[in-house]
This record gives C-alpha cells, structure tokens and sequence, in this order.
DNA sequence: CGGATTGATTGGTAACACTATTTATGGCGG
DNA sequence: CCGCCATAAATAGTGTTACCAATCAATCCG
C-alpha cells in the first residue's frame, strides 16, 4: 500500500477524498478551507491544493463567500482511477465492483476483437504462454501467483488492442480482478471452465480470429458477472 | 465555449493542459515553478495549484530539485473528461475521435442492453418519442436539431442502464457526435437506414428486449466507426 | 418589494523558512 | 594517479504566514 503520501496535500487528500467518496458528507454540505486548515493541522496552502484536486475530479466546488461544497455523485469523474480506489477501499465497494463489473463485460470482448488484429505476433503468442501458465498454477492450486497472471493475462490484452482507452482501463480492472478474491467473491480454486476459456482467447489472439476471442471473453467476463450477482461468498 | 476561466489557475490550465497535451512539450520535459509564474505572470500559489490539477492528470509528476516533469502518454488518465476535451480541440483530435468510437462501440450496445432491462416504463417509453423526432427532423433536414436530439437519444440509453460509469460517459458521447458533426465527418443529411436503427432500439428498450436492443445498437456504432475509418474529407 | 449594504469566504500576492535531491567536491585508500 | 565514498553546496519544490482584493448570499432599509 505504498500511496503516495509524499506530500502533505496528498496526505489530506487520503482523508477527504475517501470519506466523501463513501458518501459520509451529505451533498450540498460545505467545508470551509479555515475548517480543513484545523481539522488537518495545515496551512491554507495545503488544504486549498487539497480541494483544487478534488474539485478537478468534480467532487466539490468552490466558490467565493459559499465555501467547498460537495456535489451529487452523478457529477464525480467516475473514471478517475483515485476516486475508483478509494470507493473500493470504502462503503460503496460492492456497488463500485458491480459497475466495474459491466464496464469489463462491455470493454474486454472487444479489447480482444482488437488485439487479435493488431498487435505485434510475438506479442499474441506470448499470451498464450500466460494462458498456459495460468492453467498450470490453477490446477496446482497456487492462488496468489494464478492472481498474479490473471491480472497480467487482462492487461496484456488490454495492451493488445492499440486503444489507450482501453490501456487506460487495465489498472482499474487489476483492482477489480485484486479486490474480487481478497472480498472472497471467488471460487477458491479456479474453474475448469474459466482456464479453458481463457486459453482460448489466447490462441484466438495468437491466430489473429477477432470473432472467437470476442466470444471467448464474452463468455469469461458474463460468468464472472453472473457469479457477482448472486447474494453472498458460495456457500459449499 | 463557457470553459470556466473564472479563476486564474484555470487560465493557466486552459494554456498548459491543451499543450502538453497535444505533445508540444516532449516527455520528459521539464518546467519550473518561476519559469510557469513568469510566463503567465502570476504568482506561485497559482502556478501551483496548476501543476497540482497537471498532476492529478497524470500529465506530470512535480518532484523537488527535478521540476514539474512532462510523464509519457501511458500514464495519463484518459477518460478524464478535460483531458478528452483538450486533445479534440487540438493536434490529438482525430486520434482522440478514433479511440473514443471504439470505446462508444463497445460500450453503447452493453448499455442499450442494460436500458431495456432497468429503467421505468415511462422513461424507456420516452425513448421512441426521441427516436421519432429524430426521424422527422432528420427528414425535414433540420440538422442543428437532429445533433440535439441525437445527442438527448444516446445519453439517454446511457442514463437509462444505470451504470454510472456509463452514464458519466455521457458527456464523452455527446463531444464525439458533436465533434464529428462540426469536423465533417458525418454525411450531411441522416442516412436513413440510421434512422430506422435508432428507431428500432428504442422499440427493443421500451418492450424489455436487451438482445434486440443491444444488436441494434451495435449496428449503429460499428456503421459510425466504418465511416470513420475511410479517409474522408481531411479537415483542415 | 426591490435595491443597497455588508461581512463571510474564497481568490490572489508576496516573502520567507524548510526539506529533499542532485551534483560537485574533497579526502582517503589502493 | 585512480577510483570510490562521504560530505558539502546548490537548487527547486514544499510548507507557512500575513495581507489585501473580489465575490456574493443574506440582510436591512426605503
């Protein structure tokens, strides 16, 4: 957990920005920057750094003679990767995962469509290796290191695509894939099922076939969702 | 054009954020406080806060004795909805306009999908009534007034998937229909094929269907992105 | 009821001390 | 004479304080 708390705007940050993300202010409540200078033990300085950020994500907005005042969430930059973690370390991570969720059922089929055209070859192949890999430590039962893959097997493909928007996502689905098993939202041992899909994708990567990868993470993403939807840890 | 200049660093940004964004400074490059006080005649406090909303960006990293350096496009927050706006005002626009079509026709269709299946009664109904006002003003070759209602008709499938990330990609979709009308990028009177396909989506959303839904709007957004691919008129 | 007043709060400037980091220096051992 | 490491100096961001200007919601008064 190394977040950079280098600075000491980014220390109040830390604390503001988690708290109203979870919604623990109302919207319409306002700070005052002599309020967060005390509540912080900062200089106006700082605590006003501290809001221009927040104010960029669309958090809260300032003006002269109101104060800091924190706007409704259809206003937030839900994209921003720091507001996306600090609603995953808080109140609203179910709700977080569950529309990253369907972001990563839209967004990877056809990540994977695209990264079966572009992409250098050597760059598919090498995802097929990961596939493999993965297929191996599943069966062998090493979660942290099949985690580990997981994550380097989305990225890439992210990668793949040529799409920086796409990129852009890999960091954010690295928390998802993260958070699903440490929140126990995982089969404890990978599914049969999931590796074979995911070797699939792989080789319909390497062999340049956009349609069967498309299908094939369709297919990888929707059962995950389906498993997110249902109420608690499975039982059994 | 009511970009909010209300304060000084926002001046400031609305210089340096368009710039470096649009690669006039090369990676790596590096600025001073008192060079960005001087150059835009303000003071620090300002320059500061400028360089903190750069930095929450991405745009660059601000490290003691080194200076406010220029970070590589990979990690720049890409959906940052000021960011996208800064590279299709500028050099970056058709690049930006590519990318954000591939992420409309990935998203889109799931969104369309999700509508039919959330969303009240009344407000999937409202759906058609946009969609064949569209037809009528499309026909009668009322193209301010079709861009408007284009743009109401696919923020309003967005909105209706409840998926906030989604919906706060909204804003995005809008600045690409729009972007794309003013930039000519668009035939100059709505095909009508278009039209029928927006008609029927919003027939599928409104009677529950989210296959239908979603394969229409697929057709929609991959048809976008074809034309898209051909040279076409090279602006400027 | 409408327009002027006012005071709370942010916006902006200036000057200075502190701290981190790079670069240069110098001394020491080989 | 060379190489290496410790140390000092230079430099740029970081943080603090004090003060004044601009704004604007609320209030007061004609």
């Amino acid at each position: 957990m190394g977040t950079t708390h280098r600075t000491l705007h980014n220390r109040v940050l830390a604390v503001l920005g988690p708290a109203i993300a979870a919604g623990e202010y109302s919207v319409g409540h306002t700070f005052t920057l002599s309020g967060l200078e005390q509540d912080f033990g900062v200089s106006r300085t700082v605590a006003r750094e501290a809001v221009r950020v927040l104010e960029s994500m669309g958090l809260v907005v300032s003006r002269p003679r109101t104060g800091v005042k924190v706007r409704p969430q259809t206003q937030w930059s839900v994209f921003d990767p720091q507001l996306i973690r600090w609603r995953l370390a808080g109140a609203g991570r179910m709700a977080q995962l569950r529309s990253l969720n369907e972001l990563r059922a839209a967004v990877e089929p056809a990540a994977a469509a695209l990264a079966a055209e572009r992409g250098s070859p050597e760059e598919r192949a090498r995802l097929v290796d990961v596939a493999e890999e993965m297929t191996r430590t599943g069966d062998a039962g090493l979660l942290d290191t099949f985690l580990e893959l997981d994550v380097a097997f989305h990225r890439h493909i992210l990668d793949l695509s040529g799409n920086e928007m796409f990129s852009g996502l890999a960091e954010v689905v690295s928390e998802v894939l993260i958070g699903r098993t440490s929140y126990d939202l995982m089969p404890h041992r990978p599914r049969p099922e999931a590796l074979r899909l995911h070797t699939a994708v792989a080789r319909a990567v390497r062999d340049g076939l956009p349609d069967v990868a498309e299908a094939a993470m369709r297919s990888i993403v929707t059962e995950v969702s389906d498993a997110l939807k249902e109420p608690g840890p499975d039982p059994r």
